[in-house]
DNA sequence: CTCAAAACATGATATTTGTCATGTTTTCTT
DNA sequence: AAGAAAACATGACAAATATCATGTTTTGAG
């Protein structure tokens, strides 16, 4: 607060650096990309981008929350998936040449890299393992989303409410001193419920009974996982 | 019948040469690739391949549909897709080197060329164009899987069903004389009911009720849509 | 700090969909 | 062609979940 934080960083000290889909760039490559991105300071609740628009570059989440979603006809919001940071948003449309199928909305305040498409495009020809990157994170994303395409028609609510939690642990999970495991983002009920694809009651009824079952606590907004194997069990998991 | 076509055609006359992965490749690399393919015929109801296996190579339909199915922990399976010919299988496990996430089994007599995985691997190192369309293909997959997914949330069995059969209309459908359009795949009302994700009875009695309003008829166990505008309507479609 | 809005919570009720039971029709096998 | 198995169909009922109504608590803006 007292002072202003530096906004340009180099991505070497970004913290996708070591996962993201320019990981394994030499040195003077990622320097490049460092002089090409620019570094944006999104406020809680602004959009990065918009569902139906054309996408102008790629957008690298440095700190925050941002959350994916996509709105029905009826208006009804669906979150895609929760991003954050190190995580690389809108590599899905600028490759395969669409417009936006969701929205970007920042969850709390958030700095983000934009790079420009134009120079992503060239960069892709000349780094091949960005390509192969490319093609590992779709493929693995793509693997996610059809197991949640399945769990939609073989689990309840419940069961799909114990699955998102343990999703969320792996991707956004930090273990506490005591063993617990905190899930870092600040989640309202309609937000959890929009994950899980069910009304807001019906989560709040649900994780009632699983606070109540000692499986899990909050803080604050975010919620901790208590006893990790019971969870394993109401997900009915066969992971 | 009287008499054996031949296995081993030239990939020159697959009808996946123009939009699959390898439909970028010069002449000589693609005659390379058709050396190294190995044709099979599969009986109605074979599997290619099955979940939790680990992968050996790629499959390319021929001739005939593939269903890619997931089995829940209870014994459920949900169909992932109908593959068509012209379709690639298994590209996503050997691409992110994963055990197969689905089984995919022939819905009639299919044809099917299998081409090894090692060799594959080694053909992206040297033709760039396949990492390309294969990150657009997954790109495209990816778009459609979230898209399933967000229906899910947000339409009921009925917008679901009406959607399931415009997606095989654009992935299966052939224009009859008559204007109208014939869904080209033998699918059971079991089938159905697992690509729309309800139960069967569910879905029996939806389609009983499709055929009323005289939006789609059937010819055997294909399904033809007689009002596409209608059908449209019902599945509340926004694209 | 105060007030308004948003988030959380809970009961009552309605709706949708799944399940079970049963019967008919179609398809496949021998 | 006959019999068995699978697929299709329909009604009755049960279960899961959504919706509505209402109240409390928390959060955020000014």
């Amino acid at each position: 607060m007292s002072k202003n934080k530096t906004l340009n960083n180099h991505c070497d000290e970004c913290p996708s650096k070591g996962e993201g889909i320019f990981c394994e760039l030499e040195k003077a490559s990622l320097d490049e990309v460092s002089r090409q991105k620019i570094t944006n300071v999104f406020k809680k609740g602004q959009t990065l981008f918009v569902e139906g628009t054309p996408p102008y570059g790629l957008y690298c989440i440095s700190e925050g929350n941002v959350k994916v979603t996509k709105t029905g006809i009826n208006g009804k919001e669906s979150i895609v998936r929760v991003a954050k940071a190190g995580d690389v948003l809108g590599h899905r449309s600028i490759f395969t040449d669409q417009f936006y199928s969701a929205t970007a909305t920042a969850m709390e305040d958030t700095k983000v890299c934009f790079i420009d498409k134009k120079y992503i495009l060239k960069l892709v020809q000349t780094e091949p393992s960005i390509a192969c990157n490319l093609v590992f994170k779709l493929g693995r994303d793509l693997g996610r989303s059809e197991e949640k395409v399945a769990s939609f028609t073989q689990k309840n609510v419940f069961e799909r409410l114990a699955e998102v939690l343990l999703l969320l642990k792996e991707s956004h999970g930090k273990t506490l001193q005591d063993g617990k495991i905190l899930i870092d983002i600040n989640l309202t009920r309609d937000e959890l419920a929009s994950l899980v694809g069910t009304a807001t009651e019906t989560v709040i009824r649900f994780v009632s009974e699983l606070k109540e079952e000692n499986v899990i606590s909050q803080d604050g907004k975010k919620i901790i996982i208590k006893n990790e194997e019971k969870l394993l069990n109401f997900a009915n998991a066969d992971y």
